[in-house]
DNA sequence: TGCAATACCGACCGGTCGGTCGGTATCTGG
DNA sequence: CCAGATACCGACCGACCGGTCGGTATTGCA
């Protein structure tokens, strides 16, 4: 029981960082704040957490393993190089709109407040999510050059980061209340990566 | 003669505010950091400068001052809807990888800081720039329904936003030294936003 | 019921931040 | 050569930062 509500509270703590680091930035964001928001004390904060560095590597940590359940696990069972990029695509825009998420965006914009040990480790497991994207595109393109012999000439680790971009950028402009949402967001993406902005 | 000093003395701490601001970030640079490197004191520095966040939006404003004239500008002098489009492309990337035009980084990434004031008038010529590529985009999917009959189901403002996404997100991955330069890097680009990862 | 362990508080610490200010070189136009 | 403007210094301020610590409720277990 004990066990189980200290990870609770580990938990909650990081949810609520995660929002106000989200809204205001890491740096601007005092550990007063992150107490304030959960009524605790700063040295009630300091119970669960040793520094404020270990919250923001938690949540960018954490952030890594949402991309892994949600993202890169369905993916993986899905068969069909195509229908497996497609789907990478959608599941990783709905993710990073997901307003329960918040740990992602944060992981996207704070690289610099990480100390260098810890950044590191990060850095690896983003390094790791981004040869799984190339080697997906690597599918495709050899797909569509047997099926169709449509042969190219963007190498996939250029399409990899162009894709990862278009879609991480999202958080900087997108708006829930805006024109452009996530369910025309999604088939407007996918139709971009696979034929450009005249598909 | 006072006169133009004063403005190099600003434009020059401007560029190397930028500078610290790009590697360390901005919260995380004092201004004694950018004084030091000035060879300067805080206080002479607090001579050319109010605050801060003053520094922050003069070289933001900077930043969209550079993209008016090496953008924008040779774009609109280029004929050819196509022909424009793969111009701002090559002229988007050249900035942001430009390691003399470090403010362009600065505006991409430090948004939190400024007052709300400044961020709106900041984020006013951020969206003109947006409204000119979605133009671009329209035009160009205008000729080519023309000319080749191709219906396309991608809003120019989703395009738009796609393109903005993949180059400006460049600066988070791009290393100097790294394979993936600037010289394929625009080609690779250009092909994947006329014809996606299968171009 | 009693007793650790856990959760939490709030005062406090050293340090740094953005910003100020009185004073002094340096330069310039008359 | 002098007077006034400009450029700059460095000591200083109050606020707030991340982090500590001794003490106190609260809790789960025997």
């Amino acid at each position: 029981m004990t066990r189980e509500t200290t990870v609770d509270s580990r938990q909650e703590i990081l949810r609520t960082a995660a929002r106000l680091f989200q809204q205001r930035g890491y740096d601007a964001t005092s550990m007063n704040d992150v107490a304030a928001a959960l009524k605790l004390s700063k040295g009630g904060l300091y119970h669960h957490f040793q520094s404020k560095d270990e919250i923001l590597f938690e949540i960018m940590n954490h952030a890594m393993e949402i991309t892994q359940e949600l993202v890169i696990a369905p993916v993986r069972r899905i068969v069909g190089p195509e229908e497996r990029l497609r789907a990478l695509i959608r599941l990783h825009i709905e993710v990073v709109l997901s307003p329960r998420d918040r740990e992602i965006t944060v992981m996207l914009h704070e690289n610099h407040p990480l100390p260098p040990a810890l950044r590191k480790r990060i850095n690896t497991r983003k390094k790791e999510y981004i040869h799984f994207v190339e080697s997906l595109i690597t599918d495709v393109q050899v797909n569509a050059q047997r099926e169709r012999h449509a042969k190219c000439a963007v190498t996939p680790r250029a399409a990899a980061f162009a894709l990862l971009g278009m879609i991480n950028w999202i958080y900087q402009w997108y708006k829930p209340e805006g024109d452009l949402q996530a369910h025309n967001l999604v088939p407007q993406f996918t139709d971009m990566v696979f034929g450009g902005i005249l598909a």
